[in-house]
RNA sequence: GGCCACGUGGCGGAGUGGUGACGCAGCGGACUGCAAAUCCGCGUACCCCGGUUCAAUUCCGGGCGUGGCCUCCA
């Protein structure tokens, strides 16, 4: 089974080669931790769990290396430390602690590594001599700036080519620069903010520019060359063109990595998110209202290069989708992930058409077919849903609607009896009653369930 | 202004040069005391205008709309 992944480089879909099949290797750039993820950011991360688990099936688990940074140095960090008048490592760390949870409650599997980007300081200033050493990069006034003039197909990823950036250049520039577009590895630290003995003999202490730390890491725990590399859409310039540059000059090879992912952008109910339109969603807040697998199952029923708008209503229905799913295959053993869910993700995860094919599998189901609950529990636990008993997500329903269960059984009781009396007035009047509530019956021959509305 | 995406039925959302994925909602039927659940059936959708083609929602050009990026900000 061929999987086929969209290269946002060379603009196509194109079946997945990894260099090594022992050792397939993806790069995904993670949070920059100074508050809570917001939901947009909790894409990617799922995005990429579902690629992950995909690689994982297909090469083997112990053949796979995810890696997914911390970026725990930067200006936003010390802006927010400063503002609550915290240690910065105490900031990194809680901001860390709180996104680790987030995303284990929406079902992502833990990447192989988790490097820092403050740990990696020495790799970085490797980086930097290097690319001064080989005319890449040049010290201005105690900065170390990236020579954009230097590599002459800078541009390929975000397709900007270099004479018209120049020309669409309108920004005030650094007087330091020899170029617009050139960009800072390193950079002086002032004494409030964090500083690192600064490379190429500059004096005084520094710390490094934003890109240069992903092409530390990634070196650093992927090699020179990998095979995956991912994030949101928004950072495909400046950020992983840069990365590029970085990478490239200082190996001196012709790629990166050889398939770029990215994933699109996301909106609000219809909005842009903003603080200023006051429709900031934080992961955290979202979880707050919905069970993880159900932030998880909305966000994998649009495509993931496709916008998405994340809505209440659709949350509500990936609730929905998922009651429907655990009552068809809630604590069945799992028999593995089925091979049609497979297919459409090997189709550069085409999580829409897997969605189809899970309601296929429980179509299967209702119709008796032998195996199908089997294949619908492991192709959806395969997917990092099911987590659950069926019991405990029932449950959930329970705990988010205030019911009352021992009056609803009492009354479910009062019903029993006149039905047994044919008193069919009385007990519709019960079940309308329990309706007013927001609970709904089934009666069958083993007697009356009920659930909360849905 | 430049570059890059996206625009599919009431809603969400795949996909394709020629028989209307899938889900939600809705409608009809079976079942039921009546319902719910389940099962069966029901939809003449592809932003607009040109072009290519025997045939375009799908390819090409233009337009309109929405979004992203263009800044050591988020």
């Amino acid at each position: 089974m061929d999987l086929r992944l969209y290269d946002t480089l060379s603009r196509e879909k194109r079946v997945f080669t990894p260099l090594d099949p022992n050792n397939v290797r993806m790069y995904v750039c993670g949070p920059t931790v100074y508050d809570f993820a917001h939901i947009g950011n909790a894409r990617p991360v799922i995005v990429f769990d579902v690629l992950y688990r995909l690689l994982r099936h297909l090469y083997g688990a112990d053949h796979v290396k995810y890696v997914r940074n911390i970026t725990d140095v930067d200006d936003k960090i010390n802006a927010r430390a400063a503002e609550r008048n915290i240690p910065i490592r105490d900031l990194t760390e809680e901001t860390y602690r709180n996104f680790k949870e987030d995303v284990a409650a929406l079902g992502c599997l833990a990447p192989d590594v988790e490097p820092r980007a403050t740990e990696h300081i020495a790799e970085m200033k490797t980086l930097i001599e290097r690319l001064v050493a080989s005319g890449h990069a040049y010290v201005a006034e105690e900065h170390v700036l990236f020579s954009v003039p230097s590599m002459p197909d800078y541009g390929q990823l975000s397709k900007r080519p270099l004479d018209e950036m120049i020309a669409g250049a309108r920004v005030d520039v650094a007087p330091y620069k020899r170029h617009d577009q050139d960009f800072v590895l390193w950079k002086p630290s002032k004494e409030s903010e964090p500083g690192w003995p600064s490379p190429c003999g500059i004096a005084t202490p520094g710390r490094p520019g934003w890109h240069i730390e992903c092409s530390a890491m990634s070196w650093k725990h992927l090699g020179e060359t990998f095979d995956i590399h991912g994030g949101g859409i928004d950072l495909v310039f400046p950020h992983h063109e840069n990365e590029i540059a970085q990478s490239r000059c200082a190996f001196h090879a012709g790629v990166m990595a050889n398939y770029w992912l990215h994933n699109g952008f996301l909106q609000v109910e219809g909005e842009k998110m903003s603080k200023s339109l006051g429709n900031f969603v934080t992961i955290r807040d979202v979880l707050k209202d919905w069970p993880g697998e159900v932030a998880r199952f909305n966000m994998l029923r649009t495509h993931y290069r496709q916008p998405i708008d994340w809505t209440v209503k659709g949350l509500e229905e990936s609730w929905k989708t998922l009651d429907e799913f655990y009552a068809a295959a809630g604590d069945v053993a799992d028999k593995g992930v089925s091979g049609e869910v497979l297919w459409a993700l090997t189709d550069d995860l085409n999580t829409p058409q897997m969605i189809a094919e899970l309601h296929r599998l429980r179509a299967e189901v209702h119709s008796g077919a032998a195996g199908a609950p089997e294949a619908l529990a492991g192709s959806l636990r395969f997917l990092g849903f099911l987590r659950e008993t069926t019991a405990q997500w029932a449950g959930r329903r329970q705990a988010a609607s205030n019911i009352d269960v021992s009056k609803v059984e009492g009354l479910i009781q009062e019903r029993t009896a006149a039905r047994k009396a044919k008193n069919w007035t009385e007990s519709d009047r019960i079940r309308d009653a329990l309706a007013a509530m927001g609970v709904v019956l089934k009666d069958s021959k083993d007697g009356t369930t009920w659930e909360i509305a849905r």
